[in-house]
RNA sequence: GCGCCGGUCGGAUAGCGGCUAUUCCAGGAGACUGUAAAUCUCCGGCCUUCGGGCAUCGUUGGUUCGAGUCCAACCCGGCGCA
């Protein structure tokens, strides 16, 4: 079950690289940005539409596909590719997210990326006790409690694998707990040491069940320096000298600061073995892609080209729009003049604030298909740059202009 | 002409004597990073030293400590009867 991952070239002095990654359906040539369907669909795309703007590799979530239809479900419908008619690679998040996401965050505005580190340790200690979040956790795991009609439900790593078996994606993540950006030092490492152990009991499940799939590790630490590091370690050589192997790659989680993001992920991607693929979790507005991808980051998956997309906002090459703003409604011209993608080459600003406006179905589509496009050939764009010896170059360039562009 | 009903933000509304005039939509702007998300937040009369201050419910008067709310007249609209 080892995966193949093989390096075509490196970055000079830095820690990026160009690699293709091998797997059952088809290969990944990275660095790759992979599109998130977490419930087993890319929202408001068809597969068709995710292809053919160049995706290679589609995500989706085991804490959804879980509640609804459940893993069993979509096993017997022939596993999450054959589900969604996706022919290329999968890969599935373990939960580990939903940690945060329905525990810490739940009800609050905290994203997993600060913007302004806190100047004092911030007084909220860790990531449960309050009766109204959705997420709890303990030694053992995480108690859920479903979005859709407040069950509970009990994950642990066990669990976790054994879901992501029934759901079957070609890579599939340890069970770990994602911590906010405003927990303490304490509270990080006491989570970052409990995913450790997750970490070793979702590997231990997964061998025990002999099945294929390849499995990634989870980095934690935050934002803390010694404990991304440890953490690198720990993960990174995880149950390779016991019985070989270890984790067939790995996934960097957790919160950042934005400030430091990447030096965040220099930290571990210095220390993680250099032979496996590295997988940043839940990174991917553009202006991060450079920065990952120099720090040693070789996949990426994001939903905000999605997300974003579906509420209105795009990425052009000189930052980001609005397309529900006053102004777009005369502009007679595409999203971006150079943009080749379907939505580029072929409707217009004000057609698409119209169809925004109207809340028209379409409105979602041909934006996320703007935006995906946009952030999937970036990452191909940077790809090439780095085979071509130009990396840099492409990085000023695009840095410049997304930060000045006022359009 | 008579009778009834009604005039509250761009539209639709709540409000039935008590201080801060409600909600939805439309409008303006912002946010969103391993999807709780086709979602959420803010703004919307005037002034502000950002604490707040002053207005405002068709118009004008009146009753009252206090009126969007009660009374009168007028203006406008709808319906009915002539």
């Amino acid at each position: 079950m080892s995966l193949k991952f093989s390096i075509q070239n490196k970055l000079k002095n830095k820690l990026g690289r160009v690699g293709v990654i091998e797997t059952p359906h088809g290969v990944i040539e990275t660095p790759a940005f992979v599109v998130v369907g977490t419930k087993g669909t890319v929202k408001a795309l068809t597969p068709e539409q995710v292809k053919d703007l160049g995706t290679q590799v589609v995500l989706a979530n085991t804490y959804h596909l879980y509640l609804q239809p459940g893993g069993e479900k979509v096993k017997k419908m022939g596993g999450l590719g054959k589900m969604m008619n996706w022919s290329g690679p999968t890969m599935t998040d373990s939960g580990g997210f939903q940690a945060f996401s329905l525990g810490m965050a739940y009800g609050e505005k905290v994203g997993k990326i600060s913007k302004n580190p806190p100047l004092t340790p911030p007084l909220v200690k860790g990531g449960n006790g309050e009766d109204l979040k959705l997420a709890k956790i303990t030694e053992d795991g995480v108690e859920f409690k479903s979005v859709i009609d407040g069950s509970t439900h009990f994950f642990t790593p066990e669990k976790s694998i054994e879901i992501q078996h029934n759901i079957g994606a070609d890579i599939i993540f340890a069970f770990d707990e994602c911590t906010s950006p405003l927990a303490s030092y304490e509270y990080q490492k006491e989570a970052m040491e409990r995913t450790h152990r997750w970490a070793l009991r979702s590997l231990e499940e997964h061998k025990r069940s002999g099945k294929q799939q390849s499995l990634f590790g989870i980095v934690q630490g935050g934002r803390f320096e010694d404990l991304r590091k440890e953490s690198a370690k720990i993960i990174g050589s995880m149950d390779l000298a016991r019985r070989g192997g270890g984790f067939n790659g790995f996934g960097i989680g957790g919160s950042f600061d934005k400030e430091d993001m990447n030096t965040a992920v220099g930290w571990v991607n210095s220390i993680l073995p250099e032979d496996k693929p590295r997988h940043l979790l839940g990174i991917g507005e553009p202006s991060d892609l450079f920065g990952a991808i120099e720090n040693g980051c070789d996949t990426f998956d994001c939903v905000a080209p999605t997300r974003i997309a579906r509420n209105g906002q795009l990425y052009t090459r000189n930052g980001k729009i609005n397309v529900m703003n006053a102004k777009f409604t005369s502009i007679l011209e595409p999203i971006d003049k150079k943009c080749h993608c379907y939505t580029c080459k072929n409707y217009t600003l004000a057609y698409l604030s119209h169809l925004f406006r109207a809340k028209e179905i379409l409105a979602y589509t041909l934006a996320s298909i703007h935006n995906l496009y946009f952030i999937v050939n970036l990452v191909k764009e940077i790809r090439q740059s780095i085979l071509d010896d130009r990396f840099e170059m492409l990085k000023k360039e695009f840095m410049l202009q997304y930060s000045n562009g006022t359009e």
